[in-house]
DNA sequence: ACAAGAACATACCTTTTGGTAAGCTCCTTT
DNA sequence: AAAGGAGCTTACCAAAAGGTATGTTCTTGT
């Protein structure tokens, strides 16, 4: 693999291995919040209010402290316009659109098994209570 | 969508909305160790003491933890060989290799992107750097 | 009989995460 | 001039996550 790069690229091996690079940045999107952000600004730029209001339960603190995290990360870009006052807008760099394309699948996917996972919690739960009674076996 | 289900299919703004089960699902999978767990049985079914040495840095404690709560969301199943002694084996189930043909993408990009963002950590922190030193203070 | 490994569970304690609330600056509107 | 919104940051505190260490049961090996 000739790039002009420092080394060779890591592999998901390299991943469940052990404490790497790969897993901060895995943190960092798999974050509570991390996801969430990313999704929002997948239909457009937003401004850091619309962010806030889009996205329920986030408070000003953690939006302000994911943004940071994921401009640091080049998947989100700050744009400051140069209007007055000056508006401040995020959107996604191209990094971050290409993150987006492999994790938008992910997104639907649990939007569309949600439902029938949340139905299997209730099924589990009567199982493992009709465990617990019975106790002795398994 | 003619389906035996309670309700229509949750959307992804539902997920951004607010508090939803989607939301609780994606904790699950986007947990510290739901990603890993789900990526190495990827392969195929492992044992538990498998997953513990195949997860660099995982404790026992969060490895049952994860297991069990993904079991509940019935990504993975849990199966008791009838053998002597008994070995438990851990395997995506159906609906969770379903995921994995989502989440795969994503955890290859990772593994490719990781190098070309941490440089850019570098890269940040002295602009960063920067602009703290010209303010004097903080 | 004894040590040891698999597959956990549990208690205890530390670290991290995240929420609340307040404050701050810059600007506009009234 | 006062009020208010945008876009943050900081301090403080509570809750949750997670690590360590130990206990347990079953079974095989010696």
């Amino acid at each position: 693999m000739p790039q002009g790069s420092t080394g060779p690229a890591a592999t998901i091996s390299d991943l469940l291995a052990g404490d790497c690079p790969g897993r901060t940045l895995l943190s960092h999107i798999a974050s509570r919040w991390g996801v969430l952000v990313l999704t929002a600004l997948h239909q457009g730029p937003l401004r850091f209010h619309q962010l806030r209001d889009g996205i329920g339960g986030i408070s000003e603190k953690m939006l302000s402290q994911t943004l940071r995290v994921l401009c640091r990360d080049g998947l989100i870009r700050r744009e400051v316009e140069p209007t007055t006052p000056p508006r401040v807008s995020y959107g996604l760099t191209p990094l971050g659109e290409e993150l987006m394309s492999e994790l938008q699948g992910f997104i639907a996917w649990i939007a569309l098994r949600t439902e029938e996972i949340t139905a299997a919690w209730d099924r589990h739960d009567s199982t493992t209570r009709a465990r617990l009674q019975g106790s002795v076996d398994l």
